[in-house]
DNA sequence: CGTTATTTTGAGGATCTTCAACCATAGTGG
DNA sequence: CCACTATGGTTGAAGATCCTCAAAATAACG
């Protein structure tokens, strides 16, 4: 699969698309623009006019607060939708900023509009921003409950498995986190020398090992059980069990729009 | 206003009803189950059958870890939907539990197709869903990133906000929260003991007193700028203004849905 | 190849936790 | 009516985790 279509796989985890439909997706996020690591794509405070998604490279949602300390709250990676609520919520209170050099795609209101014409595209959309807060509550678990190092195990089990949906992870288990242990921290609620050090920790026990900026992860059983990762956060195997049937899948759909 | 239409006084901050709608919104939520404390409304794991909406009485959002540790991800409070989500992810992930005696109403599958007919509705469900979103982000923000003062002193503002939004805060305000300083601590990432402490503290610097269970804030701009509270992320804001108007808001809403 | 960003390490300290009581309150049953 | 129990709040002392400060080593970059 190509690199600009990430989301399409991402999204038919959960939903089956037509050909149709894969069509009026790629078309509608044809639209990039290009951007360098460190820029804002939406401020907090403003009234935004696109939707973007990532194509490439890695961005975060963040928080700046009064003394200048930081908190990510969600890491966007290829085939996320970053804000998905703009249309309801109209003033952003957060920002979104890349953290690499990025690919986005940017769609206007009328991209949305036409895209959320087809239910199954509308309810994939719909999916994605409730995993999005589903992923918000784990994280709130995690620097709430969890030691440090526990905290950095279950983040690089949550990415393992977010990036192996879309295919960025290669069959050692081997992909590519592009941030620097200062975002680790302020990702984590923790300060870099501790992330520091836990990073080690993990990698004395054999648990992890860095490859540049790969992360291999070399015990993926001892490593969830540390952290106490499942993935059943994540609801990435809503669509292959179809344990309520399509029929009842679209009815369902049906009933959540009709606006 | 009655007690058992709240969640109207809240929706109505962010759209405007007509008589009909509420009228309809009342009549689908007119069956109600009387809950007692620490029961659980929805289980994890489980495949839910209704929609909740609190009508009165306090729940939270939890999940728990295996070696029993908790964590609240957030308060239900009068007038919020418990999980409007279900519709598209059929497993919880997490546990919906009541604080204290509860009145729940339940609405099924046809109840949220109808209201959901209404663009009116329908932008304000999701309106409501996408500020428990915005709510859970400040929330990683204030375990990640401020004391254990700070976060306590935030909460206290936070819930004042909300509470006043349904019309619970008297004029001198005082609230009542009828949460156990265990519960506090589940939510804050801290133990009993330094929420305790903590809360003594806020109340020996004269920012906040306690009569039983209710909290009154004695200097709220001392309160607010000690914890860093800002109400922007809690979109209170969005019907007065009516800046965008209501066409392109009604524009917008239709956009969003059509599945 | 000099400059900047990032990672790594050490030492000391602060915040928060743990453990262990004790007190207050309210409900229960004799 | 009062001991009895359970729950929640409060306090003290000691310890652990994580932070702060500071500096060196390494990597990245023009």
């Amino acid at each position: 699969m190509s690199e600009d279509s990430l989301f399409l796989r991402k999204l038919e985890r959960f939903v089956s698309f037509s050909d149709d439909e894969r069509a009026l997706l790629k078309h509608h996020t044809r639209r990039t623009v290009q951007m360098p690591a460190k820029r804002e794509i939406a401020s907090e405070g403003q009234d935004p006019q696109y939707v973007h998604l990532i194509v490439s490279g890695f961005a975060s949602r963040q928080k700046i607060l009064e003394d200048g300390d930081r908190q990510i709250v969600a890491y966007l990676v290829p085939g996320d939708f970053c804000d998905l609520h703009v249309f309801i919520l109209r003033e952003m209170d957060h920002a979104i900023s890349t953290l690499t050099p990025c690919t986005v795609a940017q769609l206007d209101s009328d991209d949305i509009a036409i895209l959320c014409e087809r239910p199954a595209i509308a309810k994939a959309l719909w999916w994605s921003t409730l995993v999005d807060q589903s992923i918000l509550r784990e994280w709130l678990v995690n620097v709430g409950r969890r030691s440090a190092e526990e905290r950095i195990a279950h983040l690089f089990c949550e990415l393992m498995t977010r990036l192996r949906s879309v295919g960025l992870v290669d069959s050692e288990n081997r992909f590519l986190l592009p941030v620097t242990q200062t975002e680790l921290a302020d990702t984590l609620g923790l300060t870099v020398v501790s992330v520091n050090r836990m990073i080690r920790n993990l990698r004395n026990q054999g648990m992890i090992a860095l490859e540049g900026k790969q992360i291999v992860v070399r015990d993926v059983e001892r490593l969830k059980a540390f952290s106490g990762f499942t993935d059943n956060y994540l609801h990435l195997d809503e669509k292959p069990p179809q344990r309520r049937g399509d029929r009842v899948a679209r009815e369902e759909a049906r009933n959540l729009s009709s606006v």
